[in-house]
DNA sequence: AAAGTAAATGAACACTGTTTAGTAAAAGCA
DNA sequence: TGCTTTTACTAAACAGTGTTCATTTACTTT
């Protein structure tokens, strides 16, 4: 059947064109502040029909997680694999902070919000991306690991020591919980880096 | 004047009476669930006086800030002083975990929310209640350094990078990005303590 | 008692996410 | 082709939100 394939094709650009759209609003003005009515305006559609390509508002926002992910993916894929594994984490480090400024919003929807979490019961399938992403960090760590550092622990709690220190600075930052300490912008950022710096040299210093 | 003085005392408990009542229900059912409507309904109030007393939502939320942090610094205080820096330095990060546990509501409102940072500009004396409790931390790290342990770094760096690591670790659970890796809620838990194990083992292992 | 002041109200404003009854166009079938 | 059914969409409504403001009530001062 010919036309039930082209309604098939239409329903999905149908969908694409509204998470655009409300990818476009949520990034330029936030989550919270872009509403029902916005998007639907932005694809002159009224805002019931929203409603008949996703179920809610969390809804849409999940569906920007797969590119959300790949995104932070390629980003801490891209690294010279000629760099000693230590340096490569030093790096992949350095990836994830650029990558969580540069999208504040996306990071915000993959490790911070709640919605999104709520939207779907997630357990195995949906967070395969997070999970990839993660298997980056795993994967490095494992190869430290071969090196002499962090040796004595399991990939996946040294794996995510490190995830949560880096992910706690990025969050003290962008939340303003450094700016307390601190005189100026650039002073919270260097401030910021040789605590990183601390982080790394500690894991250098660990060798066995 | 004792009418103007009866008069400040009556403006005073009204305050106290509508901020009872507003933590009430922000501890009760969230900051965001909650509406004025909410609150003024609970001191038997039309919404319009809370607008007589406070200058908006935030504002509210900004004034539970002092009992929160005085919550957390009572917390971090009660440690045995009989115990080794490092040791001590161990059951404050366990006690920060429980604190941030016990009062998700208040832990957001200290360390994540974006709101009562924008409600002033709180560059200064306002914070002056986080830093007592940063102060706390960077005190015991001083005493670790004494022993050995985190030795070659600034104070300032290393007790930042304390603080990112159990914020990083606490946020990720509580917003359910450990729940994906985990079989139970117990597992996310106990994987949560690991990572927080390696991590002290890490500082540990780091003597001079 | 009258005038003036301060406090509290309740309706209104401009929004929000979401649901639903009704409508117009397209598709299937005779 | 005409007729029915299905699909897609809309406009309006619902129940809420934070916030403002003219109006009324209560109290204090003259």
């Amino acid at each position: 059947m010919g036309v039930a394939d082209r309604k098939e094709r239409e329903k999905e650009e149908m969908k694409v064109k509204i998470l655009e759209a409300a990818k476009k609003l949520f990034l330029g003005k936030g989550f919270e502040k872009t509403s029902i009515r916005n998007i639907a305006d932005a694809i002159e559609y009224s805002p019931g029909t929203i409603y008949l390509y996703f179920k809610d508002k969390n809804e849409l926002l999940f569906n920007l997680h797969v590119e959300a992910f790949n995104g932070l993916t390629r980003e801490l894929s891209n690294i010279d694999p000629e760099l000693s594994p230590i340096d490569a984490l030093e790096v992949m480090g350095e990836q994830y902070i650029k990558f969580a400024f540069e999208n504040p919003e996306l990071y915000e929807l993959m490790f911070v919000m709640e919605a999104p979490m709520e939207s779907l019961e997630c357990k195995e399938e949906v967070w395969d991306d997070g999970m990839k992403a993660f298997d980056l960090l795993r994967f490095l760590v494992d190869r430290c690991q071969k090196d002499g550092y962090l040796a004595t622990y399991e990939v996946d709690d040294a794996s995510l020591m490190i995830w949560s220190f880096v992910h706690g600075l990025v969050t003290l930052k962008s939340r303003k919980r450094l700016d307390m300490f601190c005189d100026s912008e650039e002073d919270s950022l260097t401030r910021m880096m040789r605590s990183f710096n601390v982080f790394l040299k500690q894991i250098k210093c660990g060798k066995s």
